[in-house]
DNA sequence: TAGCTTTGACCGGTA
DNA sequence: GTACCGGTCAAAGCT
């Protein structure tokens, strides 16, 4: 864990960098992996609605409802971070991790954001994450990976926020996907032809950063989307391989589709290295947009998976992580090679099995082209609303999304605070509106507004719901609480929101 | 000079 | 039949 988000010293990577993947980020990270899952709104739906009707032996494991998910005898939960339809990037929530418990946990939440043991959002999310990392550092057999989140110190959620939002340009990671590529490989057929990596939610300047050439060859403004579709081609001769990649104006990858399969081995020289710059020693350092590629062909490597936070070479606003980003999982080459070196990489391109590089989850649909298992990332500019939540801070929505599976839209609101990069993040369960994620992401750099008046609900807001600039610490805390170990930790995934009015 | 990006135009599919 | 749209082409410019 300490190397998952602090770089665990040792001079790889994100050790070096010093920065850490938001929540969500990590979340993702962690989650990326399975092929067959449930929504993040949808297990909030279900854990809202279901808890008591599962079987209390089953709780800790949390069986797969119907989905098709792992059979009864399966160790494994599953389900998706987002509902976005069943190409939703998964993540398995094995034994240990109970999604049932995470959302079923006593009085952890209460209306107000705020539960009798003082559980925040921030708080429940860190724990969730952490949670996420025990279990998989449990499901997982990559010693690496595994070793690598067990041995993570709690603390290192502490810095999420401040090292996602102060990332400089040389900081540049690529974002990463937890070795989706293994976990999915491991457990799903990889014929799937269709594939859809993760935005990266961080800028990426590089589109070859997958270890492929690409060679743009056409944008163009296309229609509900915001930001201009980039068109790419695997310059590698006679490889049919196109990508589309949909950009920011801050230049923060917000999609990235593939189309096709790599008929080659990554080149083992990659420009890449002199684009972005050499760091830790080795070629593959650089930010990569997808990983997808990889799992086309891309090369896949254990720990490259571990890397899945990137920052920002444009912006150190684009650093953050943004709700775009929460799924982010790209496959991350510089960062994976920055831990564990281009000898893994060869191993991998030694490795030719095609399933082996499959970091997205693939699904079933026959198309020639695939698209990354993630959501769109596309956030729709809705409103320019303030939306007055109950933190004590002032919040602009400036984008939601409504995810397959979820009548209601995830929201996204920013800190109305001039140069408060602070963002939040709330999805509600689909089952219930008033069962409520609330993600903050980044740190006020300001104080709490003059006291206003708030036409909802609740307790006093500073007291309701823990201020964003404090979940760092929040986190901390909690994290330090935990026991990575103690499967019987209930982590929390949902409140059940004071009567938040988020619209 | 090679390779790449940019960008307007063109093409084919679809409603 | 037509307009729209996504995808691609290819000339021009840049590195």
């Amino acid at each position: 864990m300490e190397t998952l988000f602090n770089g665990g010293g040792g001079g790889s990577g994100l050790g070096g960098l010093g920065f850490s993947p938001g929540p969500m980020t990590l979340l993702s990270s962690f989650f990326s992996d399975t092929d067959d899952c449930r929504s993040f709104s949808q297990l909030l739906a279900g854990a809202m609605t279901s808890p008591a009707a599962i079987p209390s032996h089953q709780r800790q494991g949390f069986p797969p409802p119907d989905d098709g998910g792992s059979g009864p005898g399966d160790e494994d939960f599953r389900f998706r971070p987002n509902s976005a339809v069943q190409q939703s990037p998964i993540f398995t929530v094995p034994q240990g991790l109970s999604p049932a418990g995470l959302l079923d946990s006593p009085g952890l939440f209460s209306p107000g954001g705020q539960g009798p043991f003082g559980m925040t959002h921030q708080q429940a999310l860190a724990q969730v994450t952490a949670q996420a990392a025990q279990a998989y550092s449990h499901m997982h057999v990559e010693p690496d990976y595994s070793s690598l989140l067990s041995a993570a110190p709690a603390t290192s959620l502490t810095q999420l926020p401040a090292f996602t939002s102060n990332a400089t340009a040389d900081q540049q990671v690529p974002p990463s996907a937890p070795d989706s590529s293994v976990a999915m490989n491991e457990s799903s057929d990889v014929s799937h032809s269709d594939q859809r990596s993760q935005p990266s939610t961080f800028t990426v300047d590089n589109p070859a950063a997958d270890g492929y050439n690409w060679r743009k060859y056409g944008q163009k403004q296309v229609k509900g989307s915001e930001f201009p579709r980039s068109y790419y081609k695997c310059t590698h001769p006679n490889c049919p391989v196109k990508k589309k990649v949909e950009r920011s104006l801050e230049g923060q990858v917000t999609e990235i589709i593939y189309k096709g399969q790599h008929n080659h081995q990554p080149p083992q020289t990659h420009k890449r290295a002199k684009d972005t710059g050499n760091r830790n020693g080795n070629s593959n350092s650089v930010g990569n947009p997808d990983l997808a590629s990889q799992g086309q062909g891309g090369n896949s490597n254990k720990l490259r998976g571990m890397a899945p936070y990137s920052m920002s070479k444009k912006g150190q606003e684009s650093s953050q992580v943004t709700p775009e980003h929460l799924s982010a999982t790209s496959d991350s080459e510089e960062v994976g090679d920055a831990e564990t070196g281009v000898d893994e990489r060869d191993e991998d391109e030694d490795e030719p099995n095609p399933k082996k590089r499959s970091t997205e989850v693939k699904v079933s649909e026959p198309a020639a082209s695939h698209r990354t298992v993630t959501e769109p990332r596309i956030i729709v500019q809705t409103t320019s609303e303030v939306d007055l939540l109950d933190d004590g801070y002032r919040w602009r929505k400036y984008g939601q999304k409504v995810v397959k599976g979820n009548p209601y839209p995830r929201s996204y609101y920013k800190c109305t605070s001039p140069g408060c990069n602070v963002r939040k993040h709330v999805e509600r369960a689909a089952s219930d509106p008033k069962a409520v994620i609330t993600t903050y992401e980044g740190k006020h750099n300001h104080d709490v507004p003059a006291a206003r008046s708030s036409s909802h609900n609740t307790a006093p807001s500073t007291a309701s719901q823990p201020r964003p600039d404090n979940a760092a610490a929040e986190k901390h805390t909690l994290m330090n609480k935990m026991d990575l170990r103690n499967n019987d930790q209930q982590p929390i995934a949902c409140s059940r929101l004071k009567e938040e009015q988020i619209t």
